[in-house]
DNA sequence: ACATAATAATGAGTGCACTCATTTTTATTG
DNA sequence: CAATAAAAATGAGTGCACTCATTATTATGT
């Protein structure tokens, strides 16, 4: 009775799905009563798994921040690059794609405080990988963003456009760091972001 | 026998020798075993202190690599102040800046890592506070490179001497961090430093 | 000097993240 | 369809950060 082959496999597929509720399970508890008062027991019951086995699949509770923002975050950059379709220059146009990033964050700073704290601090390999692709992702829109802007006759610089994008998105965490930590608000962190991507505008015209 | 009045009282004497001992005894246990490896039971032995008395001047483990930190920083920061000197224009002085910070992060990675964490995550007001002084010191030490450079007419910018120095602070922490969580080597890290920074330079001309 | 209040230090106790020897499940081979 | 190997899941056990009721120390009032 030749069994065709699975395509991806059984165990493949098992793991996957069991990885899926795990980070579902997880999102859901820390979004209902925040990531602290969260623990690795109540995600392995709420995922249908004993509770070792969360760290098969995350190194430590941290890392399953990561996993849960790094679908999500996908999603939010692009709803931020359509956002920034409504921008007439490109410094708008930045803005605009920031603040949707900013308004994610807000709705759930907790999360996003332990989401930073864990993206300043990567210790796996599977950790830097997600992240990296988030930055890709993130950098790339950025960088059509750019692109545009010097197809369109706005900007001249002869630095790439990468670099440019690479610098916008320097400011802006910075900024998103100082709000999240509580050190300015979010009127403040308007302005600042404002302010300093102004700055850098110039050196591109 | 009228004790005149033992000027900042014994009780606040106590206390501040206390904590510096406890932060000493941190400081040269993380340098020497790592901060992971480090237990609170040690530092405390090693300060002469009971385990709990450490989280009356700590709220967390965390929390003392920002009280360790702290002291040390403020003079690297007049180091590099004083490094800075050397180069000719702006961008070559805070390139020399910058690179003092980091050959002092370069110098012990992991408690470097362990603070970049932290530094995103501040938890209580006292450690919001030692932040805010060295962010203060250390753009203000920037604010003053810059103000400099106006006045000896290299740049031109209209913008607050203060939104520069905050703009090219925020493009160094962030390839720091990317650095540090093995993103980029320190080859890639100088590269990217010295072209983000010419960018910014160009919109103060 | 004594009494009383206020503050700081103590360390045994607690809860939780994480480990690892064992068991269970899936794949492979004759 | 065994038999064997490989991979994954399990959950009791462990160590450590942190708490808190109690004790010790310093300040203040009379």
């Amino acid at each position: 009775m030749a069994r065709e082959h699975t395509s991806p496999g059984r165990r493949e597929q098992n793991k996957l799905e069991k990885r899926g509720r795990i980070i579902a399970a997880a999102r859901a508890l820390f979004k209902h009563k925040g990531f602290e008062a969260t623990t690795t027991q109540e995600i392995a019951d709420a995922a249908g798994v004993a509770s070792g086995t969360i760290f098969t699949y995350a190194r430590s509770k941290e890392d399953l921040v990561i996993m849960v923002f790094h679908d999500e975050m996908l999603d939010v950059i692009q709803d931020a690059a359509a956002k920034a379709q409504a921008g007439t220059v490109l410094r708008d146009q930045l803005i605009a794609f920031f603040d949707v990033l900013v308004d994610y964050h807000e709705r759930d700073v907790a999360l996003a405080r332990t989401l930073l704290r864990q993206l300043g601090y990567v210790s796996t390999n599977d950790q830097r990988c997600l992240v990296s692709e988030l930055m890709r992702v993130l950098l790339g829109r950025l960088t059509r963003l750019v692109e545009a802007a010097k197809a369109r006759g706005e900007i001249f610089s002869d630095q790439s456009a990468f670099a440019s994008a690479r610098a916008a998105f320097a400011i802006y965490y910075l900024h998103l760091g100082g709000m999240m930590s509580g050190y300015i608000n979010r009127t403040q962190f308007d302005r600042a972001l404002k302010t300093d991507l102004s700055l850098l505008m110039r050196g591109l015209e």
